[in-house]
DNA sequence: TGCACAGTGTGCAACTTTGCACGGTGTGCA
DNA sequence: TGCACACCGTGCAAAGTTGCACACTGTGCA
């Protein structure tokens, strides 16, 4: 009934105050402005710390609670075991997205940050390969399949990372003005129509 | 009838050497164990040249001939208006996996070095996303759609992206036994059929 | 031929990222 | 309660990455 323990609370209160302090800094000075250094003094640590809780400068802005806190599996297991795999990840992943939704404030600022920043982009994909790797498993466990033996699984998931990284950009590029579930829906519909060619009138 | 020009030329050959370098220090050393400044002196060209030609080490090991060649749009140009988006794109991706055969390898090689260290992995995925922009450009002219407007062609380079780095990744972890236009036929496949749930025996 | 210019190669400095070693403090067990 | 252990925070050093300024040399033009 302790809890999580005082050590992870504490180690818990460090990470979220570097990553509240690197959305601080970088929404204000810009990303490129501001250094590890201002953000370890801003969150009161020392400069090598902040590294033990976050692998990139990237992450502390993209990733604040961590990657792989398992949400994904969880979701996924409570969908409709009669719904295929595709649709099970879309209802999944729309979920997520809806708890995105919760800070919506923080994330606008922070995909903001982002388009700023065409650097950050292609950093930012590498962040979201270690969700793909937790997808990957999840969706093997749901077909019964084997990560590493089959295909199946980790090709739905870098589809899925590719589908949801496009999204993500072109949301924030249009102002935020189509919600963002919707957008990811649009793609996956397409995905799951195996990719059509566009009708001309448009 | 000059041709490229000498300066061209000299600057070509900087950036081959440096590849060359590159390749055959990893293979011999380890990744992690070569640095930059040997690659250089080994090219007989100074440290802060090197990122004259590559942007990271990465690149200098992946894209030896750099990201923009164009060869993606003029293969999908050759191929049949008729074909849809996504078969014409795999049939034009083939021959590019086929042209890779010319150095079979060099390119054995390189990805013998990016699976004997996993952090390689998601570094690569950064160097993808500069060809990714070049396909979905490709794509958007194929389709007669606008880039920045329209989702398509982004989403269908994206996943193709995915696909790719799937199909390279596993290919390379099987010890290249089934053939590399196989397996990238065999991802296609699945994304053109929508990615259904695979059947429970295998 | 001679000149102005643009593109390479180079050195320097700042910052990011990582491996290693050490000290202090929760945590689990006797 | 007291002890051993594991883990977090920290300092240091080496390597990767990038912006800036400068020298040299093809290139294009008068």
């Amino acid at each position: 009934m302790t809890g999580p323990g005082l050590r992870e609370r504490k180690k818990q209160d460090t990470r979220t105050a570097l990553a509240a302090a690197t959305l601080r800094l970088a929404a204000e000075h810009g990303w490129s402005a501001v250094t590890v250094e201002q953000i370890a003094a801003e969150a009161g640590v020392s400069y090598r710390t902040f590294f033990n809780h976050f692998s990139s400068k990237e992450e502390a802005l993209l990733q604040p609670r961590g990657a792989g806190t398992g949400r994904f599996a969880v979701l996924l297991a409570e969908q409709d075991p009669a719904l295929p795999p595709l649709a099970a990840a879309r209802t999944a992943l729309r979920a997520e997205l809806a708890t995105l939704d919760d800070d919506r404030e923080a994330w606008r600022q922070r995909l903001s940050v982002l388009a700023a920043e065409p650097t950050l982009l292609a950093r930012a994909v590498e962040v979201g390969t270690a969700n793909e790797r937790e997808m990957a498993g999840a969706l093997a466990q749901r077909t019964g399949q084997d990560v590493q033996r089959d295909l199946y699984p980790t090709l739905l998931a870098a589809v899925l990372g590719a589908a949801l990284r496009v999204t993500l950009v072109r949301w924030q590029c249009a102002g935020g003005s189509p919600d963002l579930p919707d957008q990811f829906d649009e793609a996956l519909s397409l995905l799951a129509a195996g990719l059509p060619a566009p009708s001309r009138d448009h």
